[in-house]
DNA sequence: CTTTCATATGAATAGTTGTTCATATGATTA
DNA sequence: TAATCATATGAACAACTATTCATATGAAAG
C-alpha cells in the first residue's frame, strides 16, 4: 500500500486542495504531448541541429559536417524533427534542405539559452 | 568512411557557410546544459508535477494523490526537479512543501502549451 | 525511548533511445 | 542503362531512465 487516494489521504487538512487541483489538471493525452514535444529538445544533436538551422536552411551533409557527426546519424534525428514538425524540408535535386518550421521554435531554443545563462 | 570533414566535403558551393556556423555554433558544454534542462521536461510525470505546483506550493504526498502515483515515485522525480533548481523546498516539521524555483519555469510550460494548441 | 508518520533513497528491472553499420531509395550524370 | 551522389532507413547494440519494492532517515507524538 503505498499509492495514495483521495479516501485514505494523510494531509486531512489539503483533501480540499487536492480535490481541486485532481479537477484542473488537463487530461493525460494533452500532458503526454507536452512532454513529448520538450523530450525533442533534449537531446544536443537535435539542439545542436535546431541551432544551426536558427541562421537558414541547411542540406543534410552540410548539418552533418559542421556538427562532425556522420549522415546517418544526423538524418535519423532529421527524421524525428520532421515528424513532429519543428523542420521543414524542399527538395532540389537530389539535395534536401532542411529548416526551422516556424518561429515558434527559436523562442523555444532562446528560453532554454536564457534560462541557462544565469 | 561517412564522417565528413570541412576538407572532403561534398557540396563545394556550400563550404564557406559551412565554416562559418561551426564558428558560431556555442561550446558544448553550453549546448549539453540546454538539452539537459529541456530533457527535465521531456518525462510526463515532471510536467505533471510542474503543473500542479503552478497553482502553489505541496507537500509529497498531496502530489501523489493528485497524480494517482505511488509516493515513492513522486519522491524520485522530486530529487531530478530539485537537483536541476527547478523547484525549491520548505521543511514544516514532518511535511516537506515543494514549490517552483521561479517564473522561468512557468513561461517554459507555457511554451509548450501554446505550441501544442495548435 | 518507542512508535508513527512523511519523505528519501538504493537496488533491480523493464522499457526507451541514440548511434553505428549495412543497405535501400531516388535523382542526376555519363 | 549503369554509375554516382545525397539522403533515408532497418536492425542491432549499448547506454540511459522511470518505476517498483524494500528500507532508511528524520521529526513529532505518546
Amino acid at each position: 500500500m503505498s499509492e495514495y487516494t483521495l479516501e485514505n489521504h494523510p494531509c486531512e487538512e489539503h483533501a480540499k486542495l487536492v480535490e481541486e487541483l485532481a479537477g484542473t489538471l488537463p487530461d493525460e493525452e494533452t500532458l503526454e504531448d507536452i512532454s513529448e514535444l520538450f523530450k525533442i529538445f533534449g537531446d544536443s544533436t537535435r539542439i545542436k541541429i535546431l541551432y544551426v538551422l536558427h541562421e537558414g536552411e541547411l542540406c543534410v551533409c552540410d548539418i552533418a559536417t559542421v556538427l562532425q557527426m556522420t549522415q546517418s546519424a544526423i538524418s535519423h534525428q532529421l527524421r524525428i524533427l520532421r515528424q513532429t514538425r519543428l523542420v521543414r524540408t524542399r527538395r532540389e535535386g537530389k539535395t534536401v534542405y532542411y529548416s526551422l518550421a516556424d518561429d515558434h521554435v527559436r523562442t523555444i531554443i532562446s528560453m532554454g539559452i536564457e534560462h541557462i545563462s544565469e
